[in-house]
DNA sequence: AGCGTGTACTTTTTT
DNA sequence: AGTACACGCT
């Protein structure tokens, strides 16, 4: 790489604005002052934003380091950084681009100190949290069994991210029990990261807010530099990003949001739709822009997608259309159940690659990820190969967290949280009880974990477990002196074979333990990866792969396969033939957002989300039964299906316009209460009255069939 | 201390 | 249905 200062990057300007229509051209020359793109679903977004970047360097003469990115994931932010890197060359490596973890992870870096950490903090993964809390309740002598901790994680969650800390969130709160054991779990927390040096992923923007606000000197220096920002998906911003870009903003205004209040899926996480909606307020001389215009899917999918939205009332009203045509009908399968809708799916792939299409245009999408599992089962019967995003991955793994622990102590010896998760493993006899004597033991003099057992024999503790803690303690001291001079792959090499972690596995008796070796391996092609990229140190390697979302961590090679993912994990991509499964009321919407307005408005956006990834043709489907937690449901179907025109639909499967003939001894299954036969029949029509009676526990029962959903059970 | 069995519960969506 | 956790046994 070069360190030379650039020369002058020089395009012409027809070059950067080839192709693009008036109003993204627009868009790309309006470079001074606040700037806002209303850009609908495959408007040719991020193509506005790579030419603005290139139009800055090329045609304004502004240096690459006077521009920052912000985008929504890693990979739109690599993805961006390659397509200015073909435009404008070398000048690209300057830039920042990133999402807003990335970036607040690299100014703590450097102002770590002025916050009283230290640079080599570790990032907490939920997983980490989660343990944080639970110590910090216990030390609390909270009962776990009547406070939930991952309500009390939620809540603190929820107030880092509207840039409450824990003094403010005392004085709000104190309504509930739940809320006032929260405040003080909150604080205890703080304390515990504090002393651990760590951040968890809220911290890493609340404090960067935090740094900014209280140096005004560093605030300053980083206004200076970020003379030109932009940020992606601005209506998934939280309060907290808001006001990070606000400060960073403040001083040149230079500053060009885009997003799509239609999109805006992410309100449970803190995300604030007024943040865009009120973008003009504050920011009056804003320039606004609004691109319309499609360049992704059919006419008929857009058509279904625009009637679905026109819906929501809270959003700036815009209409998607294309020049593609109109495109095939969108189809609707009526399932009998997951198993049926799992085989309408592949039965729909297969015709696809048989007239000679490839698996990996096609993608099922699905509002919970627990949906993957029938889908995925089917896949396998029938030997269609499949990917899935999300859910449990690779980093999940249990040994891939243990080898990442290692390396978090090995990085930042004070993360206690880490530590306790590998002291034992492989096993050093070194149990729980001896690790409370030492925590306490650490407490009482003020040291960390690790210096506690450094000074084990102080610690009253019997004479093997002294042992036993001494000889782990010079492993770790071993290793943290080891990672100077070595590449993280040679230092992880290393730490596999000095722990006896490796030799734990090859050694084992279970071929499933044995496997677990693959996956170490090919944590070992990560850091690989990692060491020809950019050799840096062991806590940017934990950094960058402990900010990697679901969507990043899709390996780059071009698996020819069925994706599948979460509806939110879809957001940004585009795919030919799309399946959006489980359109059924509780499910989608889910039932968790049903009573409330607003969580209805923003399923629907998801809807929209959904529908709009659709390049070619989008399959939509639901199922009249389904099992959930063992135990069977019965959903109407989803309230967005009635919101498409019908012109555009073709349906197929289950016809429930029969209604069953119901009679004596006829057996049926209800929803809640499952098989039972018919006794009695009272009324008529619609006050027909059926006296049922139930397997086991719930006996006899009258039931309306036109008030319930019974199902003539056959044979 | 470690293992095995029994019981309760499922936490939408994620950086 | 599957899993995580708790308790009790060796």
């Amino acid at each position: 790489m070069t360190t030379e200062i650039p020369a002058t990057v020089r395009i012409q300007k027809e070059t950067i604005l080839q192709g693009m229509n008036q109003q993204q051209q627009e868009a790309v020359e309006t470079t001074e002052g606040p700037l806002l793109i209303l850009a609908g679903a495959g408007s040719g977004k991020t193509s506005v934003m790579t030419r603005r970047i290139a139009y800055l360097l090329a045609q304004c003469s502004i240096q690459p380091w006077n521009i920052l990115a912000i985008t929504f994931t890693n990979k739109a932010a690599k993805e961006m950084n390659e397509r200015v890197a073909n435009l404008v060359g070398d000048a690209a490596s300057d830039i920042w681009m990133s999402t807003f973890h990335s970036m607040c992870v690299k100014i703590l870096r450097r102002e770590a100190e002025h916050l009283g950490f230290e640079n080599n903090f570790s990032i907490l993964d939920p997983d980490d949290q989660m343990s944080a809390i639970k110590q910090c309740m216990l030390d609390l002598n909270y009962d776990m069994k009547k406070f939930d901790p991952f309500s009390v994680l939620w809540k603190i969650s929820a107030a880092k991210n509207e840039l409450i800390g824990p003094d403010d969130f005392k004085s709000r709160a104190g309504k509930s029990l739940l809320d006032s054991v929260a405040a003080n779990v909150y604080r205890e927390y703080q304390y515990k990261l504090n002393s651990i040096n760590a951040f968890d992923f809220d911290d890493l923007i609340f404090k960067t807010v935090q740094l900014f606000e209280d140096q005004p000197d560093v605030l300053d220096a980083y206004q200076e530099k970020f003379q030109y920002i932009h940020v992606d998906e601005y209506q998934d911003t939280n309060r907290a990003q808001y006001k990070l870009v606000k400060l960073l903003a403040g001083k040149y205004r230079n500053l060009c949001v885009v997003g799509d209040s239609d999109q805006a899926i992410y309100r449970w996480r803190g995300a604030d739709i007024s943040n865009i909606l009120n973008f003009e307020r504050d920011y009056p001389e804003a320039k606004v822009i609004l691109l319309e215009q499609n360049y992704r899917s059919t006419n008929t999918i857009l058509q279904a997608a625009n009637a679905v939205i026109q819906h929501n009332a809270r959003r700036k009203d815009k209409n998607l259309w294309s020049a593609k045509g109109q495109g095939a009908p969108i189809s609707l399968y009526a399932a009998l159940d997951q198993t049926d809708e799992a085989a309408y799916i592949i039965a729909k792939v297969q015709e696809h690659v048989g007239s000679g299409g490839q698996f990996r245009d096609c993608t099922v999408l699905y509002r919970a990820n627990a949906q993957s599992r029938a889908i995925e089962e089917a896949f396998l019967q029938a030997a269609i190969p499949y990917k899935i995003l999300g859910g449990m991955t690779f980093y999940d793994r249990r040994e891939i967290k243990d080898v990442m622990a290692y390396l978090k102590v090995t990085a930042n010896p004070q993360d206690e949280i880490s530590l306790l998760r590998i002291v034992n493993v492989p096993k050093r006899n070194i149990g729980i009880g001896t690790i409370k004597r030492l925590l306490d033991f650490a407490h009482e003099n003020g040291i960390n974990l690790l210096e506690a057992m450094g000074k084990a024999e102080r610690a009253d503790l019997g004479a093997k477990a002294t042992e036993a803690v001494k000889k782990f303690h010079l492993l770790m001291t071993d290793l943290h002196w080891l990672q100077e001079g070595l590449s993280v792959t040679e230092f992880l090499q290393e730490m596999l074979r000095r722990t006896g972690y490796r030799e734990m596995y090859e050694t084992s008796p279970q071929e499933e333990e044995r496997n677990r070796l693959e996956n170490i391996d090919e944590l070992l092609t990560v850091t690989r990866a990692f060491d020809k990229r950019r050799r840096g140190t062991l806590a940017d390697f934990l950094a960058e792969t402990s900010l990697l979302s679901d969507t990043d961590k899709e390996t780059g090679k071009k698996d020819n396969a069925v994706h599948m993912m979460t509806m939110h994990a879809s957001k940004g991509l585009e795919f030919p033939l799309t399946f959006v499964v489980g359109m059924e009321e509780s499910i989608f919407p889910h039932a968790r957002s049903m009573d409330s307005s607003e969580g209805i408005e923003e399923e629907r956006n998801l809807c929209y989300v959904a529908i709009t990834r659709a390049q070619e043709k989008l399959h939509l489907s639901y199922c009249t039964e389904r099992t959930i937690f063992g135990q069977l449901q019965m959903n109407e179907p989803s309230r967005f299906l009635d919101e498409l025109p019908e012109d555009l639909v073709e349906r197929s499967g289950a016809d429930f316009a029969v209604i069953p003939r119901w009679a004596i001894g006829l057996r049926v299954r209800h929803p809640q209460w499952g098989i039972g036969v018919i006794m009695e029949m009272t009324g008529e029509d619609d006050e027909l009255e059926l006296e049922i009676t139930f397997q086991s526990k719930h006996g006899t029962k009258k039931v309306k069939p036109k008030l319930t959903k019974l199902r003539v059970i056959e044979n």
